[in-house]
DNA sequence: CAATATACTTACGTTCACGTTTGTTTGTAA
DNA sequence: TTACAAACAAACGTGAACGTAAGTATATTG
């Protein structure tokens, strides 16, 4: 076999991506190796090293692939027009955790993300980046909140911050427990249940507020 | 040198212990060598496979050394006679998340267990063990929940199991984002507020009772 | 006070994954 | 159509970490 069209090419480099997910999410990064990829994709080390520069990229394009693919649901949380912005969070909320249990491949990247992953040495880049994605989360929260604030569906003096941290957390803890044990309880099916309780408190708790 | 006495050799195992958690959590469990934790005790790689197997053995070592400190706290939140189930929880959470921030031993292991291992392969037994814990607190916190019911600090029909599976979800995702960004905000100050929106939650939503 | 087990250190051989290099075939542009 | 470059495969050399084995000095036991 030699060269392909560029749609193939292109064909394979997806496949070797989707190939670095399934072996990373089953042996955990550091454990595959350069090889354990390629045999799942059906190519030889060669082809991996001609498309990325090392399983640190390899693994970098994986999660930017994803990334982006749920930006665009972000970006939505963000329009000041919104009539509704706390339905509109709930609708985010608890459609992403259901992606979570229902899309494969979301589910295997939050995976590896969550458990199968160390953020240190080689990955500090993807450390930077996932803590930068994270105070990019808190603020589109407390941007929301915000919005929701003035269409009168929050109380006036909610603590922005604090709500934001608080909803973050929640939302990133039922992920990371559900994945490390998905037969502890059934989240598709809790997920919106779980969301209205959050809302709840953003709406009810006496210590989300400022002092007057 | 050669042959100390037993003490003496508890001493080294301990400090191979603590050098570990440090290199552990500097490195990544997965990156880290026999040799940088045995540069890190002053002792030679030989040493290491004297007390230890493996570094799956170290590490499990190290995770039972500190998952049994942490048994004692929780075992009072399972007091029937307790007199006041809420606010001891409030108490034992708060608690726990300033001891995450100041308490630098326990920061370090819960550095490593959230950001830098992977529970895959060779960590396969560590992942059941933190699932078995995962299952042990989810039943400690709806046992004193069930307490903080019969003491009239809850509504009767809180749905027991949606309400442990959120006070974990809340705190688990509190320490992990911290973790991430330890600046991103005062969790020692916030820890109290924090958990004080949580038992808001548990009291004042509708969405965590069972339907009439 | 031997004798032996303990608590290591040092040295060794092996494996495994890495990155590179070279080779091969085929699209593609001139 | 003929270069040339793209898209790989196959082979190579290297280094790092591993586990073990052999050596050593000192506690401990009889």
């Amino acid at each position: 076999m030699a060269r392909r069209t560029k749609e193939e090419a292109q064909e394979t480099r997806n496949q070797i991506l989707d190939s670095a997910e399934r072996v990373f999410a089953s042996k955990g990064v550091t454990h595959s190796t350069m090889a354990d990829i390629a045999a799942d994709a059906g190519v030889s080390r060669g082809a991996l090293y001609w498309h990325f520069t090392s399983k640190t990229d390899i693994f970098h394009a994986m999660f930017v692939r994803q990334h982006d693919a749920n930006k665009v649901v972000c970006a939505a949380a963000r329009d000041p027009d919104e009539p509704d912005p706390l339905g509109q969070m709930r609708s985010i909320l608890s459609h992403f955790l259901r992606k979570v249990v229902e899309d494969p491949q979301q589910r295997r990247v939050c995976e590896i993300l969550h458990h199968k992953c160390e953020l240190a040495g080689e990955q500090a880049a993807l450390r930077q980046h996932l803590q930068a994605t994270g105070e990019e989360i808190d603020q589109d929260i407390a941007l929301s909140l915000r919005h929701a604030i003035q269409r009168g569906q929050l109380p006036a003096n909610l603590d922005l911050q604090r709500a934001a941290v608080a909803v973050h957390a929640y939302i990133h803890g039922l992920i990371n427990n559900w994945l490390l044990r998905p037969d502890g309880y059934p989240l598709a099916r809790e997920a919106e249940p779980l969301v209205d309780a959050l809302l709840d408190m953003l709406r009810l708790s006496p210590a989300l507020r400022h002092p007057a």
